[in-house]
DNA sequence: TTAAAATTTAATCGTATGGTCAAATTTAAA
DNA sequence: TTTAAATTTGACCATACGATTAAATTTTAA
């Protein structure tokens, strides 16, 4: 009975979340999922009353499953450069294995956004901010990055591993005319990305000016060619 | 006649951009559409056969827009560093204007990935590839970018502008914990994004690494003035 | 073994959806 | 004005979908 009973629940609870992944909410057919279960259509309402119930449940389950996986690597006691670094082994390890997941997210807040304040709300995602402007203040003082500058740089950092991933058919399409391969593209992109941002943020460091204001200096620059 | 034809099938088409844009083709309604244009369902069969033909209009339409806006830029005879501060202008603010458009293409992209093919093929998305790895090869060459890593820079510059409206939703609510505000985020990040890229890229210069021509100066720039 | 409870199945419902059609109305041509 | 064509309308269809229900089957506990 609970052997059996975990059994056919887990098996729509897999054959669940594959398929709301694959196909998002709107997509996704009940039908489809019982199929894919190998099991009689009404016992997805046994267990779970409703598509938009069993959608919840896979939902939370993988919004937890992201972030607890992250949360470690802003836990370590790592200077921030080697915290960078870190990150991006293990966000875009992640995200490798499971490529479909910023997509299924994003959207997913996108159609039902209500679930923006539960995620930043419930899951720990906001501790990669404290941590950053709090644990590495001085670090990135010295960098010469302003506590006003420090949304920029999370969000380029995130973007530089998530967007891969969200653009991968795009970006695979145009590999394929140049003959270039994603996975291992993928696979250098975890160094790339944090060589990127420390030296992004590292040449802070030598300039004089305080901040950057650059505007205005733009006209002369090129001679043309 | 004519008049009135085209004000019909005009504002058929304009609500069916509108509704495709916020909704994706699975979540949008013909009769969304119909009403929101004020006018009788049959009609969008009239002028459209289907739903699919419907959206097929205001897709590539869509499609065109972002391509057509984006080419001007890479065709400018401009320094690498100054195109880059052109392109994060320009398509920071094309994207602030419509910030659903990215998620909408790629959804769509996701949904039915025959798009992208003709995508790839139909509009002049590789011109930015080609005029960065040929018109800009020696600029990258003396910044000690391989043209092995021309994908990779490609997509982190994509990538700075593009997630943030990918993943507005969520950063916004991140922001509202913290005090900041979406849209004085997206004006600073047209020069802040630029000013990374060219950080990130301008460094490799100093690093002592081998170099078949000799030419390595750094402050070129910061001097210059 | 037996009865109650839990699980599974098949049939079916109500509704929403994209789409069709024929009649009504408006427009253009004679 | 008359007539044919183009446009618009409302009624309707077939289907797909999520959901319900009651009966059948299996499991559990006495």
């Amino acid at each position: 009975m609970t052997e059996k009973d975990k059994l056919t629940e887990e098996k729509i609870f897999d054959s669940a979340t594959e398929i709301f992944i694959e196909k998002g909410f709107d997509g996704a057919r009940m039908r489809d999922i019982a199929d894919h279960a190998g099991i009689n259509k009404s016992l997805l309402h046994y267990y779970y009353r409703t598509k938009e119930r069993l959608f919840n449940a896979v939902f939370e389950n993988i919004a937890d499953r992201i972030f607890r996986k992250l949360i470690p690597v802003f836990d370590k006691n790592l200077s921030f450069e080697e915290k960078i670094r870190l990150f991006y082994r293990e966000h875009i390890d992640l995200l490798h294995n499971n490529p479909r997941l910023p997509v299924f997210l994003l959207n997913e807040i996108y159609r039902n956004p209500s679930r923006v304040e539960k995620l930043v709300k419930d899951t720990p995602i906001m501790k990669i901010w404290t941590v950053l402007s709090e644990q590495h203040s001085e670090e990135l003082e010295r960098f010469n990055v302003s506590a006003d500058s420090i949304p920029q740089l999370m969000v380029s950092i995130a973007s530089l591993s998530l967007f891969p991933f969200i653009a991968k058919n795009i970006i695979t399409a145009m590999f394929e005319k140049e003959d270039y391969d994603f996975d291992s593209f993928i696979e250098k992109r975890k160094e790339y990305a944090a060589e990127f941002v420390i030296r992004a943020i590292k040449n802070r460091e030598q300039l004089p000016e305080a901040d950057s204001k650059g505007q205005i200096r733009r006209e002369k620059r090129t001679a043309g060619r």
